[in-house]
DNA sequence: GCTATACTTCGATTGTTGTCAAACGATCCA
DNA sequence: TGGATCGTTTGACAACAATCGAAGTATAGC
C-alpha cells in the first residue's frame, strides 16, 4: 500500500476545523461506516449508503482528511481510508465515542 | 425571572444541528464561559470576549437556542442564557466535556 | 502503446451563513 | 408620559459550502 496523502499534524488538528468537518450529514454517515472497522476502507462511491456523485463525495473525502479527521492511502487506482482515531482521541478525548455514537 | 424562549425538547435534539451549531468560533467561546458556571450567565455582548455586534451576538444565541444547546430566559430588558447540561448529556453523552474542555 | 478504470479537479450553480447598520419592541424609571 | 436602555429583527451583502457534469490524471492490464 503505497504513500498517504497529506493531512495535518496531530497538534496542528483544530477543534473548529474537525466540528465544522463533522457537520455535514453525509460526512457523519460515512464516517459511521469508517468506525465500524479498524482496517482502512474503500473510498468507493458503492461502498457507502449517501445520494450523491463521486465527484462530491470525494470531496467530503477531502474535507475530511483535512480536517484531520482520516487518513486516506493511495494504491494503484484504489484509495482507503482510516479513521485517524488515536490522533483524535488523544487531542480531543471522548469526542469522537460522543459524536459516532 | 419571566418566560423561557421556545426551544426543542430533549429528544428533538438533532446531532447534526448541534454539531453546526457548535462549528462557530464565537459559539465555542461564549459556550466556553457559559460552561464556566452552573448558573444562567447574561447575553450582554460586554460579558464576552469576542469582537462583533449586539445584533451579531444576538444570532448567535437564537442559533445555539434553536439546536438545543442554551436556554434562554427573558427578565425584564435583560435576558440570560444557561447551557442545557443534562438533556445534552442526556442525549450525546460526553460531547459537551469533549468540546468544551 | 491503448483502453478501461478509479478517482480527482475544475468551473458553474445554488443555497446557506456570518456579519453589520438601521429600525423596532419591550421595559424601566424619572 | 416620555426618554433611555437592552436586546431582537430585518434587509442587505459577501463569503463560504455542497453539489454536479465534464474534463483530467494516474494506473492496470491487454
Amino acid at each position: 500500500m503505497a504513500r498517504t496523502l497529506p493531512q495535518p499534524a496531530r497538534e496542528s488538528i483544530e477543534i473548529v476545523t474537525v466540528l465544522q468537518a463533522l457537520a455535514d450529514p453525509v460526512r457523519l454517515e460515512v464516517l459511521r461506516e469508517l468506525a465500524k472497522v479498524t482496517e482502512p476502507r474503500s473510498c468507493s462511491l458503492e461502498e457507502y449508503d449517501v445520494d450523491i456523485t463521486a465527484a462530491t463525495l470525494s470531496h467530503h473525502w477531502r474535507v475530511l482528511r483535512e480536517a484531520g479527521l482520516t487518513t486516506t492511502f493511495v494504491d494503484g487506482r484504489r484509495r482507503w481510508v482510516e479513521l485517524r482515531r488515536d490522533d483524535l482521541q488523544a487531542r480531543f478525548p471522548g469526542l469522537l465515542d460522543a459524536v459516532l455514537r
